[in-house]
DNA sequence: GATCGAAGGACGGAAGACCAAACCTTTTCT
DNA sequence: AGAAAAGGTTTGGTCTTCCGTCCTTCGATC
């Protein structure tokens, strides 16, 4: 039903030519992006940002537009600000409670995971041929991290992002980066609500380190091969929590 | 170099947090939407649009916003239009020659490979879990026409292009499939100009029979390996003769 | 303690993108 | 002849974004 046969010569109409093109301001952009950062740990808790005047430039916006981004993060208590010489742009350091996933999130989470699926694998690959020794020393780092966290599910999940764009990071693609960004924001909302014990994050985590030696000796296949496990984990865990998709 | 190790506890700032936000314009946006569509020949010359009231609505933008973009993709020469009751706009059939690649573009080609690469495994790994008889016969014909256009690149390219957005769709996610065209239309950008002789094409074509099989058999590390491989040529290819990347 | 400098905060106008709703012109079908 | 369906045109308004300027705060330095 998804895709019927057609002749091999003639076209016939593709679907998504004609999806709407959706075209995100300039300021929701921003939100988007700083929001997940700070929403992923990826910006510290406590930790400054950029001044105003350098980071318009760098986001190539309009200082304005970015002053309506942190306004807004700022009245959702995702930063705040001081004035004056020293001050600055921070990430508060209670964060905000995260909100519960829209409906709409939930009735897209196959897609979040095929997403996800791509960009993972396709980081497990590239890693396997280009992580270099200190990549793997720092991802080492985490996973040990990982370990400690085992009955703070909000913690664990803090390292579990840094271990996967760490990985995406050891792949060398910027777009890679971007993407696992963006689907971890994504994962993060459809996972928030659901009960984690110690003992799945443990086999979760030792599939973690079977990964990085995968990746240590360049055995892609093994890689992907452990990354599939790795993520089936988590989308029998949704497939039997939520609706079909 | 890449990634410079860090402590597992402490956060290092990340570098595409504040990456330059890229806010298309729905009119960019749109030409390159239907431009690609039919630089890729998933509209056919010949072919005609939906009615520009229509169409607009189904591109959730206004009117003269499309109208922008018809004008445009009408003065490159890539579709025409006819007034009056039965007229409408259509895909030309001499579609111009395609541009010469940008300086950009060749500066960013493995980006673009890596990116090729996430879509195509994640494509292979997930047609061949959900993909069903009627769909592989569709692959199967186009396969059929990929061995019927070895001395004409143009077309063994747009068979090409069919078989892979092909088994996107096949693989069930809308993302994948918006996704695929994008990098098909990049790669399109960077393979234009490069010699492909039958034999290159022969093989390649080949291991997308290869390919359809494992598919076919639910394979999925198969389908992996064989993608792999088959990616793999264009890369070598590339490699040898543009800057590294 | 006065001053300087660096940071956030606020305003106002100009430019551009986008939208909405008309209306015009051409062509074909009934 | 007239209705209908398509592209072509015009107008005016709204919203976003940009740019520049100025203000306010406050730590550091002299």
């Amino acid at each position: 039903m998804a895709a019927e046969r057609r002749a091999a010569g003639t076209l016939a109409p593709p679907e998504v030519v004609f999806a709407p093109v959706r075209s995100q301001t300039a300021f929701e952009e921003t939100v988007d992006r700083l929001g997940t950062a700070i929403k992923l740990g990826l910006l510290a808790p406590g930790s400054q940002l950029p001044a105003e005047r350098e980071l318009c430039t760098r986001l190539g916006i309009a200082r304005s537009t970015l002053r309506q981004a942190l306004t807004a993060l700022s009245q959702s208590g995702h930063v705040f600000a001081t004035r004056g010489r020293g001050g600055g742009t921070f990430v508060a350091d209670p964060q905000p409670p995260a909100d519960p996933p829209s409906a709409q999130m939930l009735s897209e989470w196959r897609e979040t995971c095929d997403r996800r699926l791509a960009v993972e694998l396709g980081v497990a690959v590239l890693a396997a041929e280009r992580a270099g020794p200190e990549a793997l020393a720092g991802l080492e780092d985490v996973a040990v991290a990982l370990d400690d966290s085992l009955e703070d599910f909000t913690a664990y999940r803090q390292a579990d992002i840094r271990l996967h764009v760490g990985l995406a990071e050891a792949a060398g693609s910027t777009w890679l980066v971007q993407a696992m960004t963006e689907v971890q924001g994504a994962m993060t909302d459809l996972i928030a609500y659901i009960a984690h014990p110690p003992e799945v994050l443990a086999s979760s985590n030792a599939q973690h380190r079977r990964l990085i030696s995968a990746i240590r000796e360049g055995d892609a296949m093994r890689a992907t091969q452990v990354m599939t496990e790795h993520l089936q984990g988590t989308e029998h865990v949704l497939a039997g929590l939520l609706p079909r998709g």
